[in-house]
DNA sequence: ATGAAAGCGCTAACAT
DNA sequence: ATGTTAGCGCTTTCAT
């Protein structure tokens, strides 16, 4: 259990602490401490003594014991499904630039998908003291974090929910965004449409997933069956879903993906079968990486403001951290469609992203 | 300074202790901590009391505080400079995992490509008294680093190395990877060969671009003017980059670019120019990032075996953080060509990533 | 303005 | 096998 490691290895002297830097400034350690944390009380002259004793010895201040004492950590937690995953490592540099701006650290737990992964990590950070976690879980149904909700211990999810817990959120809204789209193919004439799910598991692809059936209904176009294919946000399960799309019959003449990453996988693989978006399908994804926007991709999708969201999520967290038992505030953005290409809604002279010639 | 936030929020009443889980279970806190720690000398009686107690009062260990008297630490830093950078991101997932497979947390620093701001994160990561430190510099340059070597703290430096700094390192052999790529360019015909450079103060970029001089005075091609291009590593960077090399008289029929994503920005850049690869250009990237693979992308690259970077990385950390003053180890991993459509060495029917059909 | 002293929650001798 | 005790390095009363 115990696989710590040392903070000060082998050859290394321990390091000094505020009682040396005192002896060394001729003061008391409180006074140390009085500096450190820029307290008033404290003579210009006295105060110069003690920074110049902790240049001369290369003090640097323990924040663990700062904080075992003070109750408060200086860390946040952000769990993601995974990191290689555009949009959350989008997520990623925007929230620890926001943290960064309130003075903390990001701990980074990438959980793969995994259930137990996701509790222990949780568990872990809970361990570790830190102030609060930002997580978008890779399940719908993830009990430890209702029951950390419960314990009134500071969560806020982003980007997906989690059944029966109630807690801050920031979101988008994904049934409407879906059919959004769903409602632009339909405009574009298509009445074959199909989707390509995520994880099945998560709020994201259930939300997507209703919004398509909704979207559908919405403008009238019948139900098929088998127009639903399994993805799992992966580019590679996307390919494969290109590969069933391509036996389905009759084939549809559109698709709406879970996500961007779904999309370029789908696309990928439909050019693998020579297969044009969008003339022979045109493919709306969602998220709005930054991949969809650039010129050989020109992907259209469903925007999640990524910046916003995480802006939203520290501003949360942090109003939660501060605050008594405030009722939990779920924030849901709309969600924003970007028409760009993939349906042929806007002409786009398209070459090759890496074309033969 | 001090915007350390709370870990109890407001209404939340103070987490329980050691002290009153041993109270609950009618034993010394000793005991309890004994009991945490799976210590042997345990009667299983009351083991099975103290668990029962921990259960009921729902205490969760303070790490903070077993690290202070420990001195020794389950986190670990992680300095990147863009996360959102495929490399990066695929970095730090394998980085995570290793790290998880030892009971560690990683905490995320993403620099920016900004010097002080590396600066201010490496003094916070040994604030937080870090048991090692992983680190792609943003920049050759970089003071702080050296210090820390020089205090004996365990840094690992990946991917990138630092100028005037003899620490652990992995990474691998930038030069030679180059020159291979101009090699194979300049095998397939190729004599006038453009090189599209990343962040000019990184040891990657200064370390690739020796190796394209050194490639094309081995193949035995003379030097051009103009043929250097700038860069930043970024897609957007390379378009630019693209733009610039249409207007080149006479035009390169090759490009080497410092990385994968300035080679995607410039396929992009070139495609929007009409220009088509490899027929117009030939282009070679740099890192072999999973996009690289995929089939609409088919990217002739030069591979950096990332999850291996990331194992050796955190074996070295772990060795140096056990060990006595031991000699730092630079393990420098040989380049690999991964030779795919993007040169024309390979057919490949490739159709477009999103074509208009 | 400064110092002395009491812990924060835990581990690790040292007793018994 | 269990309890007692002394800290880890810091903040924070409370004196002075």
């Amino acid at each position: 259990v115990s696989d710590e490691i040392a903070t000060r290895p082998g050859g290394a002297r321990r390091a000094v602490n505020s009682r040396e830097v005192a002896r060394l400034a001729g003061v008391s350690q409180a006074t140390v401490s009085r500096v450190l944390s820029g307290h008033p009380n404290v003579a210009p002259s006295t105060r110069l003594r003690v920074l110049e004793a902790i240049d001369a010895s290369g003090f640097v201040p323990n924040r663990l014991a700062r904080s075992l004492v003070t109750s408060r950590s200086s860390t946040i937690g952000l769990v993601v499904s995974n990191i290689t995953d555009s949009f959350y490592a989008e997520l990623a540099e925007a929230l620890c630039a926001q943290a960064t701006e309130a003075n903390l650290s990001v701990v980074l737990c990438n959980t793969q998908q995994d259930v137990d992964r996701q509790r222990d990590y949780l568990r872990l950070l809970v361990e570790q003291q830190v102030a609060g976690i930002v997580v978008a879980s890779s399940m719908a149904d993830a009990p430890y974090i209702g029951e950390l909700v419960m314990k009134a211990f500071p969560i806020v999810l982003v980007n997906r929910l989690v059944n029966d817990v109630t807690a801050d959120a920031v979101v988008i809204d994904n049934v409407s965004g879906a059919m959004k789209a769903v409602g632009h193919l339909a405009s574009l004439g298509h009445s074959r449409i199909a989707f390509i799910r995520g994880v099945k598991s998560t709020s994201t692809s259930q939300d997507r997933e209703s919004g398509f059936w909704a979207g559908l209904e919405a403008s009238g176009i019948p139900m098929q069956s088998g127009c639903v294919l399994e993805g799992d946000f992966s580019w590679s399960g996307a390919r494969q879903a290109a590969t069933a799309f391509t036996s389905l019959d009759p084939r549809p003449t559109a698709a709406l993906c879970a996500d961007d990453a779904t999309a370029l996988g789908f696309m990928d693989g439909l050019a693998n079968r020579g297969l044009g978006v969008p003339g022979d399908c045109a493919v709306v994804g969602f998220d709005d990486i930054r991949l969809a926007s650039y010129w050989s991709v020109e992907l259209t999708t469903i925007r999640q403001p990524i910046s916003e969201m995480a802006r939203l999520a520290m501003q949360l967290l942090i109003r939660r951290v501060n605050g008594q038992a405030l009722p939990p505030e779920v924030i849901v953005l709309p969600a924003e469609l970007v028409i760009r290409s993939t349906c042929g809604a806007k002409s786009h002279q398209r070459a090759s992203f890496a074309a033969v010639s």
